[in-house]
DNA sequence: CCTTAATTGAAAATGAATATCAATTTCTTT
DNA sequence: AAAGAAATTGATATTCATTTTCAATTAAGG
């Protein structure tokens, strides 16, 4: 699936959803949306706020807020928070869920997936008499640069 | 160890903590050490703050963040953040490090300890270059009373 | 077009945590 | 015991991310 094409789905996934709740589409709300859609990193507000305004001057702070919890809402993007206490967001990963890996040194945050850790959560959790709805993983120490 | 020998021993390691960097004791901070020495829970600012107004009156907030600053830097408090917006804390486990799942229901907080798990991140960071110097693992879900 | 309901941005409000600062207290030295 | 230096305290102000408020604007459907 191309990047493009990829866009057009989240984009028309996003209508599908404000159709379906009478939500209102809206040059702001596509501006924002169409910049996160495209944004490949663990983005967070400010980043969002300054790329939107080059599109479209005059965006309040409030209505990227709003926009990106109506994409959370809509399950198009996933907030992450990494414990510097602002959020981030990326795009729902296409690939299925990760866990990450960030640098204490340069932030440098990568991604990772390892089953048998997620197997093991389960079995953890099952022996505890708890159903996992989900779950935060995240290893800080320092990357191979930083090492 | 006894409750009271163990909760002696904190005491006294935060003394020499203080002694050896310059700091005082005070009636606020023994206080609020104790309070907390004897916690057995995850404990947060506001119950901190009310349980200590009760041995010392007219206790400040500020003073409370202060202190629990001074038992993470001494090594005796653990901050933990469940995604609630407010800060934590335990007392530095005894018997090392566990982590913990969170009924999304109830806020019921259970410790547990895989060491699988914690041999498996190690293994994942070491593939992707990574030096891991502490970790966060958090299963979110309904335990038995609420599932 | 018209009507209605949703949306927007500026500004105010919130809530956790930190900083400021004058007054108080502790600890060491006489 | 008194004094002085340095640390501590609590009230208050401040910061920072995020949310709320609200009057004005705009989208959608008939
Ligand atoms: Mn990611
Ligand atoms: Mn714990
Ligand atoms: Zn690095
Ligand atoms: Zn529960």
């Amino acid at each position: 699936m191309s990047n493009n094409a990829d866009l057009e789905n989240r984009m028309a996934s996003l209508k599908a959803y404000m159709d379906a709740n009478h939500l209102k589409s809206t040059a702001q709300r596509d501006t924002i949306a169409e910049i996160f859609f495209k944004s490949n990193t663990h983005i967070n507000l400010e980043e969002l706020l300054t790329k939107a305004r080059k599109k479209t001057a005059k965006i309040g702070h409030a209505t990227v807020y709003r926009t990106m919890k109506l994409l959370i809402e809509s399950g198009l993007a996933v907030p992450r928070q990494f414990g510097d206490g602002q959020t981030r967001y990326e795009n729902l990963p296409r690939d299925g869920h990760h866990d990450h890996i960030i640098c204490i040194k340069c932030s440098k945050i990568t991604e990772f997936r390892n089953d048998e850790i997620e197997a093991l959560q389960l079995e953890s959790a099952k022996k505890l008499g708890f159903k996992v709805i989900n779950h935060k993983l995240e290893l800080y120490g320092y990357c191979n640069s930083c090492g």
